[in-house]
DNA sequence: ACCCATGATTGTAC
DNA sequence: GTACAATCATGGGT
């Protein structure tokens, strides 16, 4: 098999063998007239391209018509010819003289920097290096971009994520074993033709080097395909991972109550202390970052469309005014922030009250009281600030800008005339 | 498929 | 850093 494989070098010599590896300038692998020994010294350089096509069809018809042991015949014959030395060393002679040309045609190779970058990625995403903490790294570099919320199924997405890139960093470790091992057979196989070569003609050691230089680097570039997909697959991987940070999920039911709970009691200052947020965070199963992302998103809805949620305020200020009768205390599930001690079921009655106020058939308006604030408030700012009462202590700074929430937001009889200035807001804290 | 509700993000002001 | 306002993008109902 080897023997098939090494092949009968004399007529066409390594062609066959190094001819694979392609795009071998000059040819070097053979020298000039190399594998034909009958041209004699006469087969200068270059003249064997020259050679018809049909000429060159032939021999390799030839070749394959041979058989081995007539192959090895002439093979024998050849070195055992008398004038073997001189060929050999004219031989020898001209390749010193177009090695030199060889050597300048290519050589410069420095490092490629786009592979350079490729190797860089990878080490960074963790698929390349050493086999922990880069995956993971990457991953928690991935949530620290995601920037404020952690939601309770990150932990989910990140092994997630982890088992993806763990699959990626397989694949591309074995391909590149495999690529490597390939590479290292070829190499010993084109090693061994060169030698085989070298009793028939001229192969300094530097072409062989050389020509493992050459194989190396067509393995490298199969390589660094290998390595661009893999990068491209951990990109991939990588948006899609970012993508899904971004998916909503809307919050349960009962964390949209407990939040809509405490929005409404306190609708007469709905910002929550932080406190309260890390508390009602807690009670819902989300984030701190999220209470404020609900309590921002709520804060403006509500204000551009009272009307919209005038049924949903009724219907929690019901629910408040139900439990704060039923003893006061049964808002269990209703955060009383720590501040706001002893005030809540001042301003949780105070709240439903007015909201009823502000119900569309028990005040016979057919404008909720509110929109109809609203539109007090649309004329601009000074004809009732006096709502406020000068009880609150507690007024964000745009708050304070733009005529502040209660103006803008509350029915007048919502500013809760029953927190005076003794109440103390869960926001005041801030 | 469409529309609306809603959580998240971004830009801006303070 | 917080809040607002606008906007994006998805979930869910029809």
């Amino acid at each position: 098999m080897d023997e098939r494989l090494l092949g009968p070098p004399p007529p066409g010599g390594g062609r066959g063998g190094l001819g694979l590896i392609g795009g071998e300038p000059g040819g070097s692998g053979e020298p000039p007239g190399g594998g034909e020994p009958g041209g004699g010294p006469g087969g200068v350089p270059g003249g064997r391209g020259k050679q018809d096509i049909g000429d060159i069809l032939q021999q390799i018809m030839t070749i394959t018509d041979q058989s081995l042991d007539e192959a090895q015949a002439k093979k024998h014959a050849l070195n055992c010819h008398r004038m073997k030395p001189a060929l050999f060393s004219v031989l020898c002679e001209i390749k010193e003289k177009t090695g030199l040309s060889i050597r300048s045609s290519q050589e410069e190779e420095p490092v490629d920097p786009q592979l350079m970058r490729l190797d860089n990625m990878l080490l960074a995403e963790g698929v390349a290096g050493p086999e922990k903490g880069g995956g993971s790294a990457a991953a928690a570099a991935a949530a620290a971009a995601s920037g404020g919320g952690v939601s309770p199924d990150n932990s989910i997405e990140h092994s997630d994520y982890r088992s993806k890139l763990a699959q990626i960093r397989h694949i591309y470790h074995s391909e590149l074993e495999k690529y490597e091992q390939a590479c290292n057979e070829f190499t010993t196989h084109v090693m061994n033709l060169l030698r085989e070569q070298s009793r028939t003609r001229p192969v300094a050691p530097k072409e062989m080097e050389r020509m493992v230089g050459i194989i190396h680097r067509k393995f490298s570039a199969i390589q660094m395909q290998l390595k661009q997909s893999t990068c491209e697959a951990v990109m991939i991987l990588r948006s899609r991972f970012l993508d899904a940070r971004r998916k909503r999920r809307n919050f349960s039911k009962q964390a949209t109550e407990v939040l809509n709970e405490y929005f409404y009691s306190h609708l007469s200052n709905p910002y929550p202390s932080e406190e309260a947020k890390e508390e009602l965070a807690k009670k819902c199963g989300i984030t701190v970052s999220q209470v404020s992302n609900w309590f921002g998103n709520k804060r403006i809805r509500y204000k551009k469309n009272i009307g919209k949620f005038q049924e949903e305020a009724n219907i929690y200020a019901v629910k408040t005014a139900v439990s704060v009768t039923q003893g006061g205390h049964s808002r269990a599930s209703s955060p009383t922030p720590p501040s706001s001690a002893g005030s809540g079921g001042s301003f949780n009655l105070s709240g439903s009250g007015d909201l009823f106020l502000g119900m569309p058939g028990l005040n016979g308006d057919s404008y909720p009281s509110s929109q109809v604030e609203s539109l007090r408030h649309s004329m601009g700012p000074g004809g009732y600030g006096e709502s406020l009462g000068g009880g609150q202590t507690y007024s964000p700074r745009e708050m304070r800008a733009n005529g502040g929430w209660q103006e803008a937001v509350t029915p007048s009889s919502v500013t809760s005339p029953t927190e005076g200035p003794g109440s103390v807001h869960s926001d005041t804290s801030n």
